[in-house]
DNA sequence: AAACCGGGGTC
DNA sequence: GACCCAGGTTT
């Protein structure tokens, strides 16, 4: 690895930064909960995805008493799309926590932002440096490309000590005197010049210094562990209908999608395909008043493309002669909907493609 | 340390 | 299909 001459390189980036910035809502805010909510929704997800939704979320919930006072239901709906929707809780676990344990206020330094559920080193780190102008360095996916091109440090980013590593790193390389705008800087430098697979060497202001550029490794780091395959499941829904009333249930913990609606779910995750006799057979024990006859079989497979599983969704849409018993209904954890309040509640990609394909 | 948690864009 | 992304929590 070089040695880095950190006043060289914070003066490049604040350089390039200042040329070359966008302008976005959350870089016109000093409001913690505003940055707070920016950087949540940009975890994992790009500019161009999340922008919507910090609009349309700030808008619902303009303070961080607003959103403590929104029930968990309509949080989740504001967050549809949005995927990893633990941050949704964690972000109204903690507007609680604000609201009723600290007065409103949040807390003003990286070690007391670091305490809070669903803020870890990074968020801590962009809320304590973009509205508090603590010193403290961001390390994100931008950076570790950054900082492992730029210096040529080859630690892995997925392991315990390659992190300590970048961090380090990223610490002595701070501007004292601008450690807001430096952060801003290197991550959108990351995500503007230095980008994953064609960055933009041939213009960049580091090209010279730039140990990957001089030594041909700009293709090779960072280096990273590659995530092992993901699992395939096979989700057999059965959509219970009753004339325009829909039968969904919440989704359970220890699973994805947690908080979300979908329909009822046949255990065998196993089986690609089920005969319709299984199917019946699993809709008597329920004890359900199903119009066997006019079952419709799936006439397509819903494909989904998790991080870490790939998931094959069938539907079968089940006719009733009447609604489902409460019997059932407690058995099953099944509740009826109209339509209009299916369009409320918050809902996996996959069961809005479906609902929508069935015209709902 | 490893597993788990979404969805969309790009090549 | 493989890779990437303004990560964090749980086990």
């Amino acid at each position: 690895m070089v040695t880095p001459d950190s006043d060289a390189f914070a003066n490049t980036l604040l350089n390039w930064y200042n040329r070359h910035q966008r302008t976005l809502p959350w870089r016109e805010t000093k409001d913690p909960y505003a940055i707070w909510l920016s950087e949540v929704i940009l975890q994992q997800t790009r500019v161009s995805q999340g922008l919507p939704y910090y609009l349309d979320f700030i808008a619902t919930y303009p303070t961080v008493q607003d959103l403590a006072h929104a029930p968990i239901d309509d949080v989740l709906r504001h967050w549809q799309g949005l995927g990893y929707y633990s941050r949704a809780r964690n972000m109204h676990q903690t507007a609680k926590y604000i609201t009723h344990e600290c007065h409103g206020i949040f807390p003003n330094t990286y070690k007391g932002l670091l305490q809070l559920k669903g803020i870890g080193p990074y968020t801590a780190a962009a809320i304590a440096s973009f509205a508090f102008k603590e010193k403290v360095a961001v390390v994100d996916g931008n950076v570790y490309r950054v900082l492992a091109r730029v210096f040529g440090l080859a630690e892995d980013t997925a392991s315990g000590a390659g992190k300590k590593a970048f961090q380090l790193l990223a610490d002595s390389l701070i501007s004292a005197e601008h450690p807001d705008t430096y952060n801003q800087a290197i991550m959108e430098f990351g995500a503007i010049q230095c980008t994953p697979l064609m960055p933009d060497c041939l213009f960049c202001p580091l090209q010279q210094v730039c140990y990957a550029f001089q030594h041909g490794l700009v293709q090779v780091l960072p280096h990273k562990t590659k995530a092992k395959a993901s699992r395939l499941r096979h989700f057999h829904y059965l959509v219970f209908r009753h004339e325009n009333t829909f039968f969904l249930k919440r989704r359970a913990e220890n699973d994805i999608w947690q908080g979300l609606y979908d329909f009822y779910l046949l255990p065998n995750e196993e089986e690609p395909t089920l005969n319709l006799e299984v199917i019946k057979q699993h809709i008597a024990q329920l004890n359900a008043p199903v119009e066997y006859a006019f079952i419709q079989e799936p006439v397509k497979t819903y494909k989904r493309i998790l991080s870490h599983q790939k998931i094959l969704a069938k539907f079968y849409l089940i006719p009733l002669e009447s609604r489902l018993r409460e019997e059932v209904l407690l058995n099953t954890g099944l509740a009826a909907y109209s339509k209009a309040e299916i369009e409320q509640l918050p809902k996996a990609v996959l069961i809005s493609d479906y609902l929508h394909d069935i015209k709902i």
